[in-house]
DNA sequence: ACCACTACCTGAAGGC
DNA sequence: TGCCTTCAGGTAGTGG
């Protein structure tokens, strides 16, 4: 689920949890994530109040009294579930921070392609999990879209994926932007200037924006034991969908899918060009 | 510098 | 019911 909607509403879901609040344990369950947690987690974590709640990208960053700030990645599969009483922990549930308000925050994630990270405020901008990191969608207008895709000679929906070219975009959400700019997915993306490179930076944002205001809508599922996020796909025009007629033209073939660099690349072939 | 491919790990879904 | 294959929102490492 995670992309960076879904990462901004896990934000936005944690911050009133955890701003101003103080992390009373740090109960780490399982160290193997992606990568090992750093040696001390749980004791360089404990004790300290969470002064803000900050997201780079698909990262979610939250910042210590102390100057300590835990990186956190979702990975494909990584969840977070707030519990207002102490709870049993699931299987998955990796990491569980309690709070000085009495609240559990479990870090769920059966695939363990999360992570995460100690760094300190000083080091932060030039973290290597960072420091590559291309612009905010946000902050991408069409020119400096274009920019980032000037002299690459693979196709678009490779190069969106690039989180060095643009940061926190996913599968979801490239698919759905070409969708939307009427963009093929297979177009030299250094062929994206000007006028298309105007139309695939408004998509790019509106259906981010869109997303995220989805999610912020359903957050208080967050709070809810058996809450689950699931929302805005509802909402998907072509994500998922192979098949399905294109909700937009009547081309016949419907939505397609193909595979591209390994992942599937939903699409329309008649309006995406 | 770029690109295609693979690996990491578990679970869900579909075919037989 | 069960076994097998395929696929899934991410990133990082390899070799061309």
């Amino acid at each position: 689920m995670p992309e960076l909607p879904e990462v901004e509403t896990v934000r936005r879901g944690l911050e009133p949890v955890l701003v101003k609040h103080r992390l009373i344990a740090v109960d780490v369950r399982r160290t193997d994530l992606r990568r090992p947690l750093p040696d001390g987690f749980s004791r360089k974590l404990t004790g300290r109040r969470v002064n803000r709640l900050t997201r780079r990208a698909k990262y979610l960053l939250v910042h210590l009294d102390d100057g300590t700030v835990l990186i956190v990645h979702l990975g494909m599969s990584g969840r977070v579930r707030v519990h207002d009483h102490p709870a049993v922990p699931e299987v998955h549930d990796h990491v569980i921070f309690r709070t000085d308000a009495g609240q559990s925050i479990h870090y769920c994630d059966p695939r363990r392609f999360g992570l995460m990270e100690l760094t300190n405020e000083k080091n932060l901008a030039t973290h290597p999990l960072l420091v590559n990191l291309g612009p905010e969608p946000q902050d991408l207008e069409g020119p400096a879209l274009a920019a980032r895709l000037a002299g690459r000679s693979g196709p678009l929906k490779t190069a969106l994926l690039d989180q060095r070219a643009i940061a926190g975009l996913g599968n979801i959400y490239v698919c759905e932007a070409l969708f939307r700019a009427r963009l093929s997915p297979f177009r030299k993306a250094s062929t994206v200037w000007g006028r298309r490179a105007d139309r695939l930076s408004v998509a790019i944002r509106s259906v981010l924006g869109e997303a995220i205001a989805a999610g912020g809508s359903s957050l208080r599922d967050h709070r809810q034991p058996d809450g689950e996020l699931g929302y805005f796909q509802h909402t998907f025009a072509v994500y998922g969908r192979e098949g399905e007629p294109c909700p937009h033209c009547d081309c016949g073939g419907g939505v397609q899918r193909v595979s591209q660099g390994g992942r599937s690349t939903f699409y329309c072939a008649k309006l995406q060009s």
